[in-house]
DNA sequence: TTGGAATAGTTTCATTATGCAACCAAATCA
DNA sequence: TGATTTGGTTGCATAATGAAACTATTCCAA
């Protein structure tokens, strides 16, 4: 990665999505983290990341928001906050990519609901309910848009 | 990012995926694919990346089978192949995710369709249409599960 | 209450990746 | 023909990573 900085300074939400969660290892916790897991141990255990490494993500992953510390000071948990929930669609798009792509449609996760209901392909549609495919997407500046963002996007 | 060896022995599809797009300028470039560009020199001024990364990252995003080497051999044109393309519900995922929790609400990027139908944020949903959230998902061992995997999912 | 195991890290150090700048070669432009 | 653009590569200093050893509590059990 980037240094956090650069990346972050980036007119771009997803150079700001990365700078949170754009390291291998992080969205490997977020998903243990989903999973159900909460203590340093189980995580490096899950994973197989180098301890000290795990610390310093836990660490960066709290200052983002993302995950929380709880219960006892010497052996916390760390539950993940809303903002973290929120990369649900994110993250079992990426799975799905996986197992589509990666994995010969032969997936060794099965997501579902709680009633077993397994989870569709996720997908893009508009706010009418139309999908959105790569080869109709479109990108335009958006309110947030500085005038470099702006004039980038308008030059194409 | 662990050794790439390392993460795609891992029984996970989102390992995997994250073993080929899990670096911090990876996805960066697949937006400014998506974005329409092309070039070397016009992937290396939007993201700003180094151009000695930048020629890394293109030559592992073709070995991935994400981008394809297209036209003269000397000055070449990288698209994105179905794999690539196949990338976007994630991508947006993404940058919904930044521009909600990373924006304050204010997204400097705005997609549509070509028609200029805002996209909705994405969502997991089972086939029934059933809304999934991270209250309500569940995982399981999929067909593709080791045993390693399906004992570690079972345990929860 | 004392010894052992488990948890949650930190520290050290060798290896690897990154970022910058300079350099190079082919193609294009003037 | 000479200058500029494009698409890289190379070398080197700096930063990040990974493995292993070490520390400090806490928990358990005899």
């Amino acid at each position: 990665m980037p240094p956090k900085s650069d990346l972050s300074l980036l007119n771009c939400s997803l150079a700001r999505a990365l700078s949170c969660v754009g390291d291998g290892w992080t969205l490997l916790i977020i998903r243990d983290a989903f999973f159900g897991l909460s203590r340093f141990s189980d995580f490096q255990k899950s994973s197989g990341v180098a301890r000290n490494i795990l610390a310093r993500r836990l660490e960066a992953l709290i200052a983002a928001g993302i995950l929380r510390r709880e219960g006892s000071d010497t052996r916390p948990l760390y539950r993940l906050t809303e903002k973290g929930r929120a990369l649900l669609p994110a993250l079992v798009a990426l799975m799905q990519w996986g197992d589509r792509w990666e994995s010969n449609d032969c997936p060794p996760v099965a997501v579902t609901d709680a009633e077993g209901g397994v989870v569709a392909p996720v997908r893009v549609e508009t706010s009418a309910g139309e999908a959105v495919t790569a080869e109709t997407v479109r990108f335009a500046a958006g309110p947030g848009a500085d005038p470099r963002t702006a004039a980038f996007l308008a030059r194409r």
